[in-house]
DNA sequence: TAATAATGTTAACAGCGTAAACATAGTATA
DNA sequence: TATACTATGTTTACGCTGTTAACATTATTA
């Protein structure tokens, strides 16, 4: 067995996205992954100052992912209108959400200060720019102030959603109640629709 | 010193809620509350199976607080109409979300399982219908699949900007962008009567 | 080739959640 | 009132954690 690993730092940090999206980040230690890696408990430390750091590259990788998703979405073949990148760029939004729980959960837990992590500050502004270009587009000639304003409410109403979504409270609004999270997620499009005349 | 200390179980939740909020649930231990209480290490687990079942307490506290302060808003005497009913409404939830930050963070951490916590559960339950019933009010005659998507929009839109406000990711909307959040922050009200026309 | 930097190891520390065995106090029953 | 039982506490111990310090080896550079 050699005594330089070689790709330690890449395989901690794939690792680690691997496990937190299998087990959640705070069941996730840096002994385990360092074991599995065949090496020393302490070897990570040559590498990341703390764990922070490098569930920090985890996080920065999510919105990674979560911006090239964006991106794909919007740039398919046949879509054409901004009204339908609107759309399908919340829909990307929304099953990253879903399907990276987890890892969603990282990327907007308080245990990361992103203000100590420039460029997870960076990959994370960077998925906001991407709404911003298409809300510009979508509402072209819209003052700054008011497109900050549509910015805001859209990211909230899709971090939201991703909240909510898989949230054990119903939305018990009757006898008859249905189950109205089921409904959103069975046509989020039209939901999203009538949210811009909400 | 006596042995038995008389009132452990609430002074070990009313101390879990002020550690919560001022360190973050994952800045907490038992240990050291046991410690501050002056008893064991072990003695709070004649109270709480785990850790966990202690912070589903200090979570229901915090839905608690949040059914309250909703329930206070809407009752004040000078509020008539629905649409204000509902506006004073959402500023609670925002005040309550941006003042206990980190008690909110923990109510939807995916650390504790609701399910298994009926009355957490409950009383997460509890909030949600005080939004249930203002959207009623406001929309009257409204069907239930309506009344549960509207629901869900509103509390999406709420949880989603209790979560960006405190971000550190700025709208940068152009070149002379300015801080959408604090116009949001500083005009709460316009910009929730605007959401209704999102 | 020699010095230095990068990257690994081993040992150790203090803190954590939690379980087991035991001790004491308060309460209900005979 | 004496006795059993239950509630609530303590002590001790286990294995896990993040992290530091001291040391070892390899790679790079002067």
């Amino acid at each position: 067995m050699k005594y330089n690993h070689g790709n330690l730092k890449e395989e901690m940090i794939s690792s680690a996205c691997i496990i937190c999206e299998a087990n959640g980040h705070d069941n996730m230690s840096l002994r385990s992954i360092a074991k599995e890696a065949n090496v020393s408990q302490t070897a990570p430390y040559r590498h990341f100052e703390t764990k922070e750091s490098l569930l920090a590259e985890v996080s920065k990788r999510g919105f990674e992912e979560l911006t090239d998703r964006m991106k794909l979405a919007i740039s398919k073949g046949n879509i054409k209108s901004a009204n339908d990148k609107f759309l399908e760029m919340g829909l990307a939004y929304l099953e990253f959400g879903l399907e990276k729980r987890k890892t969603y959960d990282l990327m907007h837990s308080p245990i990361i200060d992103k203000v100590q992590f420039p460029e997870l500050l960076n990959a994370a502004q960077g998925a906001f720019d991407e709404l911003v270009q298409i809300l510009k587009e979508l509402y072209p000639g819209i003052s700054e102030d008011a497109l900050g304003k549509k910015c805001i409410k859209f990211w909230a109403m899709m971090h939201g959603l991703v909240g909510l979504l898989d949230m054990k409270i119903d939305p018990d609004v009757g006898s008859n109640a249905g189950d109205a999270m089921s409904i959103v997620k069975e046509d989020f499009r039209s939901f999203l629709v009538e949210s811009l005349e909400f």
